[in-house]
DNA sequence: AAATATAAAAATATTGAAATTTCATTTGTT
DNA sequence: AACAAATGAAATTTCAATATTTTTATATTT
């Protein structure tokens, strides 16, 4: 029998080069070239790119095909205040209903990245450690709101921090911008673990802010997902 | 010449009808029974559920095809907390950007939705003016945010608010459930033109707090978009 | 009668190819 | 030389048919 075909699996790995800029931003996405990667049709890897291109990870617009999802100061910006919002509200909620096991899970979380953190703190330089450093970092994020009862905000929340993380991934790489994370993950779970809402709140802000770059008016890009059918 | 597909005519025609219950919450979606509504082929519906789904109004799971997204109360609750943030950031953006011209378009559609709700307030029923009311609602909420200059956020408003349309269409022939609204609307209006931040939060959150519903333990109704492919 | 196994039917997933549209290059005109 | 139209190649969209999986109905066993 023919392989069978994962079409999770396949999403999976695109969603993977995506974040990673194995696909930079910017770059074309064509479905024929693609299939040389995985075992299978045209057809399918259109619908795992139209998927992706759901979670804001791809563009697409009609007539013209896929693209990983550029890369602009402005989207940046835009992200991270989001990013800011849905964390903020978030960690309040999981304040206000975690209990001892979330506490843990977050210590536990916390832990390994500051291991992880401390050993790139001392080598100087992020990358080649940078798989792993990923992995724990979103853990760490994704354990600090895994006790809010919502499961949208939880939801989106991972769908904006994937479309962040596909637009620093360039600057992942300067250690200079990396440095201060090290203090500024362990703050935030003091305060978390005081159950000190506004000043959780606050260090959300000061950790994530610094991706609030200025703006010029020169960068217009446009932003939608689907050109053509988005939905308002 | 055969009759051209327009795909989003088609991903428009279905979504309209997912947020009017024409497809009531909950119910299969076959391809291959769609198909006959529009003059396309299974594949082409395929790929517009498949957009759909992304969108939350759709749920999809691995070999056992499409639904429209099921009416839960725990859904119902998730969503309006989640739109109550939403749209409470939106509008403190808007009213420290908007200027004069966002002042005028925000009069403009709380006239239009005053006047139609001011008819059924008089007739003592929604059911003949739905389509109306619909239509003029909608651009009044977005009105509020139009000045807000993050368009992650009024892209995923735009999202949440059919998500939570769906989930509310059996209950807007409630009058009952309706005869707030004319009042409400109006506060809004008058504390945003004020520029009176934390009254508009307030009484955005009043507007919509209503369907804050207390939710029973029995109610664990899963809530993924995408069963086998969501990020993270 | 309940539970399990089997077979038929229905629905879904995938494919390869045809039809359509876009893109880049060349050709012709002012 | 500059601009417009035409050409051909490449990419995208759509289709109809095949393979796979799930569901339904029926028969068999305990």
């Amino acid at each position: 029998m023919a392989a069978k075909i994962d079409t999770p699996a396949i999403y999976e790995s695109m969603r993977h080069k995506l974040v990673t800029a194995v696909f930079p931003p910017g770059q074309k996405l064509k479905p024929a070239v693609l299939i040389g990667d995985y075992g299978c049709s045209i057809n399918t890897l259109r619908e795992v790119l139209l998927r992706l291109s759901a979670v804001g990870l791809v563009t697409f617009e009609d007539q013209r095909g896929f693209r990983a999802c550029a890369a602009s100061a402005r989207r940046q910006h835009d992200l991270t205040r989001f990013r800011i919002l849905l964390e903020q509200e978030g960690a309040t909620h999981s304040i206000r209903n975690g209990g001892l096991e979330w506490e843990a899970r977050l210590t536990a979380a916390h832990h390994k990245l500051w291991h992880i953190e401390s050993h790139i703190a001392d080598q100087g330089e992020i990358a080649p450690m940078v798989d792993l450093w990923c992995a724990a970092e979103w853990e760490f994020h994704d354990t600090l709101m895994s006790a809010c009862d919502s499961a949208l905000l939880r939801q989106t929340f991972a769908q904006i921090y994937d479309q962040f993380r596909q637009q620093m991934v360039t600057r992942e790489n300067n250690f200079g911008y990396f440095s201060g994370n090290l203090q500024e993950h362990a703050d935030i779970v003091a305060a978390a673990l005081d159950r000190d809402e506004p000043l959780v709140r606050r260090r959300i802000h000061d950790h994530l802010s610094r991706n609030l770059i200025t703006i010029g008016v020169s960068d217009a890009t446009a932003q939608s997902r689907f050109s053509s059918t988005a939905g308002a």
